[in-house]
DNA sequence: CCGGATACTACATGATAATGTAGCGGATAT
DNA sequence: ATATCCGCTACATTATCATGTAGTATCCGG
C-alpha cells in the first residue's frame, strides 16, 4: 500500500509540481494540496495521511503553528517541513513544535521522496545545511560548564526544592528536617557552587544542569 | 583530486573493511586507519586529511575527546563519528565536543561514502535514527512555555542582574536607581511571574528563557 | 577505647528581602 | 486644565536569609 502525503503550501504552482514529482513515484501517493493550514485538525482526521508536508509561510496559521496543533492530537504523525527559510529562527521554532524533518524546497524534488521513506523508517530527514546548523543548536548552553561539581544526594535535593522557589521552613518540612540544618546545607551548597545567594545558586544550578 | 580520509577505530577488521568500502569510491581515497587517537594532534597536523571518520569507543583517549582536540587546531574539519553506540548520552557528547555528523557503524557500508560527501558540502550526515534523537534533543526546555510574559526593558535588565545573583543593592547601583525603585520594579516582576521570592523568580525567568 | 570524620541541631546577629502604603513630577487624554 | 496613569522614590514592618560558632550523636578505623 502506498504512502498517503498530504501536502500544506499556499502556492499553486508548488502544489502542482509536488504532485507531479510524487506520482511518478509508485510507493507515494499525493492525497491533496491544501493552501492554508486553518481546518489542518480536521483535514487530518480525516484524511489520515501517512506524512505531511508543510510550508511555514502561509496566510493565517502558519507552518510552524499547524504542527503545534496536529502535535496536540497526533504525537507521533510524521511532519516534515518544506520551506524556503533556511534561518535558525524558523528552524528552531519549526523543530520545537515538533517537525521530524526540514526539507529546503530548492532541493525538494531531489530530496522529498527519499525523505519520506526515511521519516516513516524512524529517520529525520533534513537538508544538508539545516542539519548543521541544528547540530550548532545543540551545544551553545551546555558547552562551557565544568560538570564537576559534586553535591551529595542531600545537597541536591535541597537544591532542587530551593529552585522551585522553597523557604527554608518549607524545605524542613518537606524533607523533615530541622530548620538549620537546611541553613547548614545551603552553606554547604554555596560554598562547593562558589556563590554567596539563593539566586546564584538557583541560576547556576539550572544552567550547570545540576538540576 | 580525491577527498583524503583518515579513520580512527580500534578494531583491525573494521579498518579493513572500511578501506576496501572507499577504494571501490573513484573520488575517495583511504590515507589510514590509526587504532588509537592518542597522537591525533600531530597525525591530523601531518596527514591533513579532507574528512576524519571517528569512532567512540577506543582505549586511551576516547574519540569524543579526540574531537574535541582536533577542534582546538581545526575548527572546521569535516569529523564524522563512526560508532555503534546509538544512545543519546553519546550522541549528545559527541556533538557537544564538535562532531559533524554521526553514522552507527551497521550502516556504515551504505551510508558512509555519501555521509563524507555531504559532509564536504557543509551537510550534517547522520543516520535517520540518530537525526530523529538529536531533533528531540532541542526542545526539552523551550517547550511548555507561554512565551507571552511580557515584561518592560527595564523589568527585564532588574531580571538578568537578578539572575546573575546581584541584590538589591547591587542592582541599584548598577543602574544608577534608587535602592527603593528596585523593590519596585521586583515587585512588579513577582506579580507577572506569578512568583514570590528570588529564587521563583530567577528559575522561571531562566527556564522559560526570558533571559 | 579513642580521635576524628559525618550528619544533624541549636542559637545569635546583622543584612537583605517581601509587602504595603504613599508622595511626586511628567506625560496623556478628555 | 484637570484627572489619570506611569515611572520613580520613600518609609515602615515583618519575615527570611547569610554567616559564624558551637554542641550532640553516630559510625569508623587504629
Amino acid at each position: 500500500m502506498a504512502i498517503k502525503i498530504l501536502l500544506y503550501d499556499d502556492n499553486e504552482a508548488l502544489r502542482q509540481s509536488m504532485e507531479t514529482l510524487l506520482s511518478e513515484e509508485p510507493d507515494l501517493e499525493f492525497m491533496a494540496g491544501i493552501p492554508n493550514a486553518e481546518t489542518v485538525e480536521t483535514d487530518v482526521r480525516q484524511l489520515e495521511p501517512d506524512v505531511i508536508l508543510m510550508d511555514i509561510d502561509m496566510p493565517g496559521v502558519n507552518g510552524v503553528e499547524a504542527v503545534r496543533r496536529i502535535r496536540k492530537f497526533a504525537g507521533e504523525l510524521p511532519i516534515i517541513m518544506l520551506t524556503v527559510f533556511d534561518d535558525n529562527e524558523n528552524i528552531f521554532r519549526a523543530i520545537c513544535a515538533g517537525a521530524s524533518g526540514y526539507i529546503l524546497k530548492r532541493y525538494a524534488s531531489l530530496e522529498v521522496p527519499a525523505a519520506v521513506r526515511n521519516v516513516l523508517s524512524g529517520g529525520a530527514p533534513m537538508t544538508g545545511t539545516v542539519a548543521r546548523k541544528v547540530l550548532l543548536m545543540i551545544p551553545p548552553a551546555h558547552n562551557p560548564d565544568q560538570e564537576k561539581t559534586d553535591l551529595s544526594e542531600k545537597e541536591i535535593s535541597i537544591l532542587q526544592l530551593l529552585v522551585q522557589g522553597f523557604s527554608y521552613k518549607m524545605i524542613a518540612a518537606q524533607l523533615k528536617i530541622s530548620h538549620d540544618t537546611v541553613r547548614f546545607y545551603i552553606k554547604k551548597i554555596y560554598d562547593k557552587l562558589h556563590v554567596h545567594s539563593a539566586t546564584e545558586a538557583v541560576s547556576k544550578a539550572i544552567k550547570d544542569g545540576l538540576v
